[in-house]
DNA sequence: GCTTCGCCTGTAATCGTTTACGAGAACGAT
DNA sequence: ATCGTTCTCGTAAACGATTACAGGCGAAGC
């Protein structure tokens, strides 16, 4: 009950009769003798001894801290990385410091230079965009950093990925085959890391099936958000005719919905509408909408992994882990003419792999 | 380019020609005369000294990091009070910890212990239960602690809160005045804080308004997700009939439209189904849910803003703030026969403060 | 019985800052 | 010229832990 002065290892030692080195040494595992160990641990518990972890990280040089620097923290997509990073983090005892950037790169290289103070000992970095100054900050970083996103090939730094170009292949596939002929994408920003490979994998899967694609089909959102997906929406379906539109992330597909809808059309009865994250929000629109999961959750996952075991093998090579794409088809994108357009069919079908 | 051993105050004085007690000085602002400062600045800058976290707080008794510990990650209003904490905290310079504690409120009073390591200055907590246990904890911590939601009166804590029970009424009452009659509640757990509020404020609005409640008409989900949503909407549709139907948050009602979708019942010509929390997830849904925005924003902003003002005047008496529900009008509670059923209309409508 | 080895344990240095204290210089007032 | 004030700046002591080093002591080996 007393507001007793805070303990410190000097105060369990007098108390244990011990030296510090003891007390340290007793409640760091180092060997003792029983007696004394103890005694020592006696003494910490009735004086509710906690050691101090700024003057542990100073004198170890390692603060038990993680940083995660996500883009938006808006966008579910980024929940659920941020969720599985946090849960591998804490079962490592580590802390996670949570950094929010905004889509400015150079918030991004004012936070790898921060890392100079060494209040982390590594970094989880998911940026947008992948400019020279980000690249020098990321060779210069004073701490192992991990990038989730793909980088130029030849960067010296864990890296994991998700080949989302291809995500966007098996969409476009999948919409050719249930019959769709006129088919358009709503990307994110082209000069984003992600909306460049979105871009060519459309156009690449276009090619490869031989479906005409006029630059009339594919616009621009200004970002991922679900405005930006209400705007872009509208400004294609004024230039274009289409019964396919591929989306670059959830929360565009879910704006196009509501711009089709707005305008009379029906999905999918008169344009099948995909997302592509694979996040909740997919699953429980109405109509529930085809996605593809581009393993958020994993990447999360690997990349709090991989930083882990740099820090605990600081020499081994830079690693680079993709993860495959998969197609979750569901009621957005059923075949016209088939019983398809209610909320309730497709919920949970996945394509294998 | 070298590996030049990483600077501290000792190399940047030896460069300068002054001592470390300048070096600090200087770079923390204290008085000095131009010429001597102006050489520190530069030796500093050439050396690219930047001060070590740790060193700093262990001395200053300061880590200049705040705790945010949140049930779920995963529930959209916890990402609106995050983000605001953010980026009040990250004004402020301090770091942000973030931390997801389980629906368990063990969890919460271990996080309230661990924080006698020293490793943040204040905590953000908003517990889902409030039981003895973390009251006791609350009141031993070792740093501020601010509480985000409704804390038993007398608890000396700094505390913002929202009156979820008169937004739960505000609902009510829109629902009557349109028409409905037959109301029902989908609650999340009502061992909770929210859940117990928002029985009350259901029961309440019923009985001043006079309509007829029976305990069919009220059934809880085992917490507050999608999943457990669709759940208890089951159940509650399996022994009742009812036209209109309250729920405890936009995730629960996103799941209860769904089910009723699937037994073929029209959202919001057969049943009004209203949300609430005010998520943007209500305003991109087909139908956009009517909800009431329970200021989550609001709340994380003023919860930092409490606790750092905490920090530089630790002793003015416990605050308690409360944010005012605000009942938000959209197509999902629609009164019958009015062309209401349509996604676009009501999109935006609100009612007055 | 004496050396040698190993185990425990304590003394003290150290991590990189901030800051109390004091010494000396500069300056104005008398 | 002397004294007091103010200002600047350096010396050294913290902050609270970990750990290199060494001392002491018992057991084992000869």
């Amino acid at each position: 009950m007393s507001p007793r002065p805070r303990a410190t290892v000097a105060l369990v030692a007098e108390r244990a009769n011990v030296s510090v080195a003891s007390v340290s040494r007793v409640l760091n595992g180092q060997p003792a003798s029983p007696e004394l160990a103890a005694r020592v641990r006696q003494a910490a518990s009735e004086l509710g001894y906690v050691p101090d972890a700024s003057a542990r990280s100073l004198k170890v040089r390692r603060t038990e801290q993680l940083a995660l620097a996500v883009a938006d923290v808006g966008n579910p997509v980024y929940v659920s990385m941020m969720r599985a990073v946090e849960t591998v983090v804490k079962a490592a005892n580590y802390r996670l410091l949570l950094s929010s950037v905004g889509s400015d790169p150079d918030d991004e290289v004012a936070l790898l230079a921060s890392l100079a103070h060494g209040y982390a000992d590594g970094l989880i970095l998911s940026p947008l965009r992948v400019t020279p100054a980000l690249l020098d900050g990321l060779a210069a970083a004073l701490v192992p950093v991990v990038v989730v996103g793909t980088l130029p090939r030849g960067v010296p730094v864990d890296n994991v990925r998700v080949n989302s170009g291809r995500g966007v292949g098996l969409v476009v596939r999948h919409l050719a085959e249930t019959g769709r002929r006129s088919i358009g994408l709503l990307n994110g920003p082209v000069d984003t890391v992600p909306g460049a490979a979105r871009q060519r994998g459309f156009e690449r899967a276009m090619r490869e099936l031989g479906l005409p694609s006029s630059p009339a089909l594919r616009v621009a959102a200004a970002d991922f958000t679900f405005a930006a997906g209400r705007e872009a929406a509208g400004r294609l379906l004024d230039g274009a005719k289409l019964d396919g539109l591929v989306c670059a992330n959830d929360l565009l597909a879910v704006g196009a919905v509501n711009v089709l809808t707005e305008r009379g059309l029906a999905v999918p009865d008169d344009v099948a509408v995909s997302g592509m994250d694979g996040t909740e929000l997919a699953e429980l629109y109405a109509p529930p909408l085809t996605t593809v999961d581009l393993g958020a959750t994993d990447r999360g996952r690997i990349a709090a992994e991989l930083l882990l075991d740099r820090l605990r093998r600081p020499d081994v090579e830079p690693r680079r882990v993709t993860v495959a794409p998969r197609l979750i088809v569901r009621a957005s994108t059923a075949p016209v003419g088939r019983s398809g357009s209610t909320a309730q069919r497709g919920r949970n079908a996945r394509t294998p792999r």
